[in-house]
DNA sequence: ACTAAGCGGAAGATCGTCGTCCAGTTAGGA
DNA sequence: TCCTAACTGGACGACGATCTTCCGCTTAGT
């Protein structure tokens, strides 16, 4: 690949990260090539359509999360500290706008996305560890559990306010045992 | 009006509530006609453009809302206890998603909703007095105000999930002073 | 039984997005 | 420097979804 076809693409990718997360899943094509500077027929020459885009796009978004959580992780500040500094870290940046927006995916859509689905179940795995800790040890009520977490990212972040990481902050003390 | 006239079109502000709920402002015509169970020509003899229809539904909507609003401040258990019961009375049965719809309504169309402006202008005074009333015994903390309870609702109830009400309960207990 | 009012839904207009195609431009090797 | 294969942008026709109108049929109510 010639390099400013190759430079070309990544820009693509994160002008779609960035289109998607402020108009979902079902964004215009054209806005993405405009975003990320280039036309319409130079997105479709390398994603022939609007699922392998996608398909790109979240394979490099779940790493980045599985990443911080391993930061979050090794902090080793406690379960509890880390659960939240995680949750803080994915409300930051509209990355959990993304999330929501790939949540409604259509099903068929995941099967050729072999790599983010094997990433992701790894990394939900590893929140509830985290979560089981927290609870264990009374920092953190025992009604909500990982998946209530990720729900209620994206729950916040598809939904951007001026003071949505304050709201956040408000949850988790909700969350944490009082 | 014919009383048969009279009752398909309290039935289509019925049903233009729910439907707007569920998929939106803009749900298309025909959706809420057909869950009326009319034809969409009836809708818009009686409501000459989704406009006039949206207006019609916002007036019924706004109306419940200062209800419970009136109630809640009536049942002298506290300013708390009134703001936390109103809250999750607006999180029931989705009346947030439609309060969302209406949210990003575009501004010109609530210059032909006078009623609808004053009747919310005076429920959002009466809410923001009880807010104060509760910061001020240091029931609720005082980082959150009536807006941001009004935000937090339509972000709840705006994204529907099967443990809605709980993650409401989960925040308000996270808003009440510890 | 008569008629004004009401009814449903087919049809045509409009709109926004998709994905293709091709004439023109450019990177980078010889 | 020159040459060409690779790449580029955006106009364009197709398409599907929704809006709104219109009209022949039905019905409430006198």
């Amino acid at each position: 690949m010639r390099a400013d076809a190759r430079r070309n693409r990544d820009r693509i990718v994160e002008a779609a990260r960035a289109v998607v997360a402020e108009r979902g899943i079902e964004a215009p094509m054209e806005l993405i090539a405009r975003r990320a500077g280039v036309g319409v027929g130079t997105v479709y020459r390398r994603f022939p359509d609007r699922h392998a885009l996608i398909a790109a796009m979240a394979e490099q978004y779940i790493h980045e999360i599985a990443d911080a959580l391993t930061k979050a992780e090794e902090s080793e500040r406690g379960a509890w500290a880390a659960v939240r500094s995680f949750v803080l870290w994915c409300g930051d940046q509209g990355r959990g706008a993304l999330a929501a927006a790939l949540a409604d995916l259509p099903q068929e859509l995941f099967e050729e996305m072999r790599e983010f689905v094997t990433v992701r179940a790894n990394m939900v795995e590893r929140l509830e560890a985290l979560v089981a800790a927290a609870q264990e040890r009374g920092e953190m009520r025992a009604d909500v559990g990982a998946d209530d977490l990720m729900t209620l990212l994206n729950i916040f972040t598809c939904h951007p306010t001026p003071r949505g990481e304050h709201y956040l902050r408000v949850m988790l003390d909700g969350i944490a045992t009082g």
